[in-house]
DNA sequence: AACTGAGTCAACCGCCAGAGT
DNA sequence: GACTCTGGCGGTTGACTCAGT
C-alpha cells in the first residue's frame, strides 16, 4: 500500500535527490496523521515544506497541505451535502464555474476538493441522464426550474418537521457516514483524527450567507432535519425519487422544459419576480419567491 | 462465491501567481 | 528584471467500495 516515490517528482518543490527518494507518497497513515496533527497542534499551520521536513514526515510540503486542509483539519465537514449546501453549490458555481475554492469559502467546513468532486460526480452525472452537457442553457434551465425548487421544498420541509432549531443544521457532519476511503486510516470514532488532539472541535454552525445576493440573505435552514440514513450514500430518499422522475422529462426543441406537475408554480413564481429564462438563476430568485 | 462495472473520493500532478532575493 | 521558492488552484488519476449479475 504504501509507495515510496523513486525520483519521480520533478516540480520545484522537490527536495534534493537523495531526500526526494525517500519521499512517501499514496495514503496516509494513522502515524502520519498524527505527527501531522501534533505539530500543527504545537506550531501552527504554514511554511510547508519546512513544516514537513521538520516533523520528520517523509512527504512533500504540498501533500502535507493537501492532507491537513482536506482531512485532518479539526473544522472540516464529512458526510453527505445538505439541501441547502447543494443549493448554494449550484448558486455559486453558476455565478463563478469552476472556482472551487471560491465557492468553498461560502460553504464552511468544505473543502475545494469535496465540492469538486460532488461536481464531477453527482451535478455531472445528472446532466448526463439528461442528455445534455453541464454548461448547457438546457441542463442549466433543469437546474433552476426543477432541480433548485426541489431543495428548498426540501428546505422547508426539514424546517417546518424541525421545528426550526438552528443548531440542526448539520446533520450530516454528526452523522459519522462513513468514509469509505478515509484512505487507509480507520478511527473508532469516525471522527477526524484532529478530534484526538484539538480538543474543541467546533461544530459548524451550518449557517452560511450569500451575500452575493442584493441583500445579504442569510440561508441558514432552520433544521434541514434530512436523515443520512444509508450509511454515506449521498442521496436522500428525496432525491433519488426526484431524479427518478425528472429524468423522464426530455427538454423540447428549444432546449426548455416543460414543467407540468407540482412544481409549476415555482415556475410561475420565477415570471412573477421577472425571471425568465434568459437570466442566469440565483439564489434570490428563489428566495424572492418565498 | 466470483466477477464486473459504476460510483466515490483522497491524493497527486502541472500550472500559475506572489513573495523574496 | 531574472531567478528561485512557496503556496494555491483546478484537473485528473487510481484505489477502493458496493450493487448487480
Amino acid at each position: 500500500m504504501d509507495v515510496v516515490l523513486q525520483s519521480r517528482s520533478s516540480n520545484s518543490m522537490a527536495a534534493e535527490p537523495e531526500e526526494e527518494a525517500e519521499l512517501r507518497r499514496g495514503p496516509w497513515t494513522v502515524d502520519e496523521d498524527l505527527t501531522l496533527i501534533n505539530y500543527i497542534a504545537d506550531h501552527g499551520e504554514g511554511r510547508w515544506n519546512a513544516l514537513a521536513r521538520a516533523a520528520g514526515l517523509r512527504r512533500t510540503g504540498k501533500s502535507c497541505r493537501l492532507r491537513w486542509l482536506n482531512y485532518l483539519r479539526p473544522d472540516v465537514k464529512r458526510g453527505n451535502f445538505t439541501a441547502d449546501e447543494q443549493l448554494l453549490i449550484l448558486d455559486l458555481h453558476s455565478r463563478w464555474g469552476n472556482r472551487w475554492s471560491k465557492i468553498a469559502q461560502h460553504l464552511p467546513g468544505r473543502t475545494d476538493n469535496e465540492i469538486k468532486n460532488y461536481w464531477r460526480t453527482r451535478v455531472q452525472k445528472h446532466a448526463k441522464q439528461l442528455n445534455c452537457d453541464v454548461g448547457s442553457a438546457t441542463f442549466k434551465d433543469a437546474m433552476r426550474y426543477l432541480w433548485m425548487p426541489h431543495l428548498v421544498e426540501r428546505i422547508h420541509a426539514a424546517a417546518a418537521t424541525a421545528g426550526g432549531d438552528p443548531t440542526m443544521g448539520d446533520t450530516s457532519c454528526a452523522s459519522g457516514v462513513t468514509s469509505k476511503a478515509a484512505t487507509a486510516t480507520t478511527y473508532p470514532d469516525n471522527n477526524s483524527p484532529a478530534s484526538a488532539v484539538t480538543t474543541s472541535r467546533s461544530a459548524s454552525s451550518g449557517s452560511f450567507t450569500s451575500e452575493l445576493c442584493g441583500e445579504e440573505k442569510n440561508l441558514q435552514v432552520h433544521g434541514s432535519g434530512e436523515k443520512t440514513t444509508s450509511g454515506g450514500d449521498w442521496m436522500q430518499d428525496a432525491d433519488q425519487e426526484f431524479w427518478a422522475m425528472h429524468m423522464q422529462i426530455q427538454p423540447d426543441d428549444g432546449g426548455l422544459f416543460h414543467v407540468d406537475h407540482e412544481l409549476s408554480g415555482w415556475v410561475q413564481g420565477f415570471s412573477d419576480v421577472g425571471v425568465s429564462a434568459d437570466n442566469l438563476w440565483s439564489l434570490e430568485d428563489i428566495w424572492k419567491m418565498q
